[in-house]
DNA sequence: CTGAAAGCGCTTACAG
DNA sequence: CTGAAAGCGCTTACAG
């Protein structure tokens, strides 16, 4: 086993100062071309690499980023990282992931724990318990400290900071308007419970685009789902129950759940009801039908996320220097897209 | 903005030593219950937080395990992320998340980048480009420099180093087993090409199953799939020129896209043809027929490699001091499972 | 051209 | 009971 190398045992070797191994390391026109020679040559023998830890403490900056996700199943926080992952690597950044699980502890717990040193800033979109307490004080104090923070998807307007969203009301009013547009009347709609902030955003879309086109709201059409794994059973009473043609989900598990119970109770989609849904990912693209649904774009936000974050950390330096603090934070919007696919009816 | 407070300024501020004041944090019983109390009031006004990054200078470990996966949009993948995440976490580690993109230079970047005291050990599955190449050359390296690697689901033999797989091979016999008790006999098989060691390993599983079976391998009946993204064609010419009554698929992708496939061309699943895929995802959870598979349990294998990683890490600092070294790698297999849905015809 | 010293933020064996 | 010193591995302004 051999053990890394650091400069002094390279110093020792060569019998020469420890600053002169760092400085021929660096080609510094300070050192003679010949001593810069021999110790290059012999780091290189030995395979020396600087320690990372080393240079961060010196430096005051880890090269690491963190991203702070609810959870990594939903597929949309998956491609969230790999946006985030590839502009980061491309810039010499490294990614923490870390999973708040909705718990508004576990999110403290991660903030807490990194903003000591151990990343230079953080990509966060809020756990539900987070946005239902709508406590954030670990997110202001962080940047009190003066690490940035970048929000994305769901964010608060209570912190000012960097933001990557989607316009999610006008994205969810357009997908209303295309079903209103086919000529749909009744139209349901399964959402989330109002404190988590896009499911509130698409209600209100939703709300606009039957307005706009003089349907009357129909309260009984409307679902909130609190429990994400048990609904099954309230979309079949919402199916059984009402006259429905079109149904419009907030993501695309509510999406693909409304097919398969459809499909339960003897109701064809797109033949009796058209579906759609939320979210480009997997299950749209992969299900039978596969479903028409609003694309997000992940991989964009994440790496426009990582994008806002690194150009924070590097301005930063630049700030320091002179003293001034740029304090003009960004809300970037990335443009969303109805992918037309088999779960709607065409006309 | 209140930057992060340091010992050294609690020690101006209160004028006492640093050392008192880092000893008076640890409660230590060298110093009085007065000074102790005044200096640990005064952090906790001030926040005082250690800064990771000495610390892991001082100890030479960051607390923090990197996984390299080949891609982040497999679900498996995802899932085993969840794992390693959860069971690090609770140990206090954190995890860096390394996408090599299915590309050798990326792994090796990666290895390289973060072997220089960033990290503490590595849990990777190889890309395909490793698995083609035959060169684990990083891989050694960083064994050879004393830094633990735990591999998981795509390994090689090569390495001697702690593994968590599962029987792929027994696996795929099973599924294939399942297939010729309920009476087929012209099972397709949809795999990867060889040199990913998986898919080597479940062909060899399928035709295992045949042979103990006397059944005759039809070479035509079994497709080794390249390019992931197009290859449609090629199994719609598998299901039009070949009578076959079920398949087995290496993975969830291809399980779907037969099916898909199959419809198109009027042949009703499960009802024409059975089918069988591999990795427990979304895909096979949600797909309209939902799809038989053989369940790999990604979040057991990533909780296993984490817990093998971590032990391995606390164990050396024992060994460190003994001066004995201890080699003896295990290779955990993880149990599967074959998930019964609608894609199988039920006898 | 080379090296000693200070410093990044911490811990801990040792001296007083 | 308190503090100075050495050290983790590196960089860099400064002295010679």
């Amino acid at each position: 086993m051999r053990k890394k190398v650091t400069l002094k045992q390279i110093a020792k070797e060569l019998d020469v100062s420890i600053s002169t191994v760092s400085k021929s390391l660096k080609n510094s026109v300070e050192i003679s071309e010949e001593t810069r020679q021999k110790v290059q040559a012999f780091a290189k023998f030995y395979n020396y690499k600087p320690n990372n830890i080393a240079l961060s403490l010196k430096n005051r900056k880890s090269k690491t980023i963190c991203i702070i996700i609810p959870e990594i199943i939903h597929h949309f926080f998956t491609t969230i990282i790999s946006g985030v992952e590839h502009v980061a690597k491309e810039n010499g950044y490294n990614v923490l992931v870390c999973l708040s699980d909705e718990s508004f502890d576990k999110e403290v717990l991660n903030m807490e724990m990194l903003a000591n040193g151990s990343i230079d800033g953080f990509i966060i979109s809020l756990s539900k318990e987070t946005q239902q307490k709508k406590d954030f004080h670990h997110i202001a104090e962080v940047i009190n400290q003066g690490m940035p923070v970048v929000m994305f998807d769901r964010i608060t307007n209570e912190i000012l900071c960097d933001k990557v969203i989607i316009d999610d009301s006008l994205a969810a009013f357009n997908a209303t308007q295309f079903l209103i547009d086919k000529g749909f009347k009744n139209i349901a709609l399964l959402s989330t419970i109002d404190y988590v902030s896009v499911g509130k955003l698409r209600t209100k879309g939703y709300l606009k685009a039957l307005k706009n086109n003089d349907l009357e709201v129909n309260e009984s059409l409307i679902l909130k789902i609190e429990d994400t794994e048990n609904f099954e059973k309230s979309v079949e009473e919402l199916l059984t129950n009402n006259t429905i043609d079109a149904i419009f989900a907030v993501n695309e598990l509510f999406a693909v759940t409304a097919i398969k119970v459809a499909s339960k109770l003897g109701k064809k989609v797109p033949e009796d009801i058209s579906v759609i849904g939320f979210t480009d990912g997997i299950i749209s693209k992969y299900s039978t039908p596969s479903i028409t649904t609003v694309s997000q774009n992940g991989i964009k936000m994440g790496a426009k996320a990582a994008k806002m974050l690194i150009e924070r950390l590097e301005m930063e330096e630049i700030e320091n220097e002179d003293g001034e603090i740029e304090e003009h934070y960004r809300t970037e919007v990335i443009e969303t897209e109805l992918v037309e696919r088999e779960s709607t009816k065409k006309i």
